[in-house]
DNA sequence: CGCCGATATTTGTATATACAATAATCTCGC
DNA sequence: GCGAGATTATTGTATATACAAATATCGGCG
């Protein structure tokens, strides 16, 4: 009779070096838990992450072309076409006429505005509750890989 | 007549602290860069990024149950359902009976390990091209997070 | 044995995301 | 001024994600 144990199955060896190397996988996994903070934060005004991102871009900018917050946020442009569909649905942006007919501004009503004043301090919350569980050190490092891919990426330094 | 400017927006200087500290913003951002580099890298061999990280679960343990996937990768276990059922319709994973009638096993197939082998390479090259990206400061940042947050989280250190 | 609370997963519904294809407009060269 | 190619955004389709509710099973207690 051969041996009772099978052969060793050789992709689990691969599979561990995967596992503990995959930049990915760490990534989405502290993206799932960290938007699950804010998202459960913000869930008493009505307002995602996403949405809050989005909208903070308008206020400071005053208004904004599609393109210009694809562009800031590394967003695709349909994505963001389907985000913006429900806030304008929710009466918190509205586009209006551009010089270039193919575009448009996008700019925050009034609702907006309050809508943003009320997600402040529950903004807040989730991000203590973030540093919290991140630590300084944590937090400092996503800034900083942040300002690297806004400053057209490309290593340390 | 009153001064022509109008009185400046009070949300814009609060946004913008929002935009410059905002933790989820700058981590969601970087979640859409890293996962486009996977997914496109592993386009070729008809996988996604989440699909392989939860194949590897699965062949780095032989089999796992859902919700040892769902604790190890902090996915809601609706989420895992869904994207099993994909994998499971494409043929890579099966479940198997369990003592536990609630429950099951979660194994990968021998058409999923050959999945598995042939995404080595794309994986390989999506990897090699976020670290370049991310440089190995922010990769090792990345990993320190997650590891913080796999070993229960609160904090530094 | 049978019920009841606990546990494990799936299903219903909604948002977030991207790629491919389409639509609308612009710009430049003639 | 017109047509071809470029630019900008939206629509079609599919995956990823989570919360709430439903389903199925387990385990203990009477």
């Amino acid at each position: 009779m051969t041996h009772r144990t099978r052969k060793a199955d050789p992709t689990a060896a691969l599979a561990t070096q995967v596992a503990t190397q995959c930049t990915a996988v760490r990534l989405r996994l502290i993206n799932r838990v960290v938007t699950s903070i804010y998202d459960r934060a913000l869930r008493p005004v009505g307002l995602t992450i996403c949405q809050l991102g989005i909208l903070v871009v308008l206020l400071r900018r005053g208004r904004a072309r599609p393109g210009e917050v694809c562009d800031l946020l590394q967003m695709d442009a349909s994505t963001l076409s389907r985000n913006i569909e429900r806030m304008n649905a929710a009466g918190w942006v509205r586009p209006v006429p551009a010089d270039d007919g193919r575009s448009h501004w996008l700019t925050p009503t009034a609702k907006g505005r309050r809508l943003f004043t009320r997600a402040l301090p529950h903004w807040n919350r989730a991000q203590r509750q973030t540093v919290s569980l991140l630590g300084d050190t944590g937090v400092e490092a996503i800034s900083a890989v942040a300002e690297g891919i806004w400053s057209g990426g490309d290593g340390d330094g």
